[in-house]
DNA sequence: ACGACCTTAACGGTGCGTTAAAGTTT
DNA sequence: CAAACTTTAACGCACCGTTAAGGTCG
């Protein structure tokens, strides 16, 4: 095997190179690879500043030593880095542990982003199969909400007819000052349990003392996965089917009574998650 | 199974709700989950226009049916569709066939992303590999690099000072007035392939004619990859180590004979690339 | 009249690209 | 002197969050 000893030292020191070369912009930029107009927002933003500044003319040197320094900068940035983070890993010693830890968040990060991407792909395919030129496709959301303030009347009942009649005893007995424009259904059981129990419910102002006939009480904060329906029935069930395709893609699970809320000219679906 | 038959629609009528309701930009907002100024920057950009403005007060008004189509933007939007991609979207008619088009094409690219997050796990497994307590890691970088006018010698060699000597003698020969100050080696063949044939080489000024001793040609353009290394043999070897990992994991192979380019005071190793 | 709503306007953050106007070097 | 370099300054992109200052509604 060929030694090759000496041989960079001596190539350099033959050709007499000895003064410490410094590179404008312009060259530093072309031997790295990075633009100016680039090189100029990290000297700004303290990332990498030139080993020195005309203090008449403002322009800047940069060293060979620096290209280095640009390379590990381009690396980690590549690998998803932010420049702040940079810059405080840069500020630093900069030891092997240092770098070791500032690679293992990336990591992570990076494994997070796959989940998230890999979950997208799930949801794009299952949005995908659920489009038919026939119907139209209902789009679910996520949402959180806070406690609601509600009064509220539970009750089994024999027939969907009887909820009419329970909701409107509900609001012709509380005084109408205290009542707001939000109402709607709890449903306890569905029709797919055999049988029926439903609570109508109107968002009520605080100090509402109880009724003979409604509770006063509070809907609890949720997560939920809403979807719109027209307001006939077939578009209603066309709804939750979807959203109960949509919890399954995205491994929900109900956690409480399933939310009808009344809008104007819609209906508004609302299934309570929990994760896993 | 019982019947749902009409129920909808009933409970709503019975309930006098007889006028389309409009709602404000803060109803609104809690009724979508999506904040007022998200909703007025959506006005602002084209995206989702209230269907009503009060010209006197300039206060934004909602339909109950507009939370369905916020729903749409909202789900396209979570998968990543930009909000000008939206805006084209919406604007159009929106059929299923549209609808499909749009969500392969978010497809496609959210599988890239997954493409190259899994290939920056690969790169960042394997700068954590590289890291050891004792040793400096080495940065390698990618760039693309356009032709270059040089006059050179290329010669085999048996042993690495027969470089040095070629080096001086090309400097000397070339009239100073068109010596740049790039310049470097290109290596044929390196010691691991037995023997050794290498090109010094300097840049040049266009117009410099071909002399006796040297040629005079142009390097082609590459995309490079490139590591720094101090002016020492041991380091130069990390660095070339270095270069050859990084590119087994990324896939490339080399495609031509390396370069060494002398910096004042630190040596650029760099390996022409094609990829596969 | 008071608070809870609404409006427009403007800046901030990320990571620079892109002119523009003016000074420097070769 | 002109070409090729450099400088600072300012706007632009995407997607809003966040004050600020000032009208409106109940």
């Amino acid at each position: 095997m060929l030694s090759r000893r000496g041989l960079v030292a001596s190539c350099c020191l033959n050709w007499g190179l000895t003064v410490a070369a410094q590179y404008r912009i312009g060259e530093f930029s072309e031997l790295s690879g990075v633009s100016a107009k680039t090189l100029r927002f990290y000297d700004e933003i303290g990332l990498l500043r030139p080993t020195a500044v005309d203090p008449r003319t403002g322009y800047r040197h940069y060293s060979a030593h620096q290209l280095d320094t640009l390379a590990s900068i381009v690396e980690l940035k590549s690998l998803g880095v932010s420049l702040s983070d940079l810059r405080s890993f840069m500020a630093k010693a900069r030891s092997s542990n240092e770098r070791r830890r500032l690679l293992e968040e990336v990591r992570r990060r990076v494994e997070e982003s796959i989940q998230t991407a890999q979950q997208s792909l799930k949801c794009i395919d299952d949005a995908l199969d659920e489009i038919s030129p026939s119907k139209r496709s209902v789009c679910v959301v996520l949402k959180r909400r806070a406690a609601i303030p509600v009064a509220s009347v539970r009750a089994k009942v024999d027939h969907y007819t009887e909820v009419v009649r329970l909701e409107q005893q509900l609001l012709e007995t509380i005084p109408a000052s205290s009542i707001d424009k939000l109402r709607g259904v709890l449903w306890h059981r569905c029709a797919d349990s055999g049988s029926l129990e439903a609570e109508p419910f109107v968002r009520v102002k605080h100090g509402l003392g109880p009724g003979s006939f409604y509770d006063v009480k509070s809907l609890p904060a949720v997560t939920l996965a809403c979807a719109y329906s027209d307001l006939d029935d077939d578009a209603a069930e066309a709804a939750y089917d979807a959203i109960r395709r949509w919890m399954n893609v995205r491994g929900y699970v109900l956690a409480g009574p399933k939310r009808e809320i009344y809008l104007d000219s819609a209906l508004e679906i609302q299934f309570p998650l929990k994760s896993a």
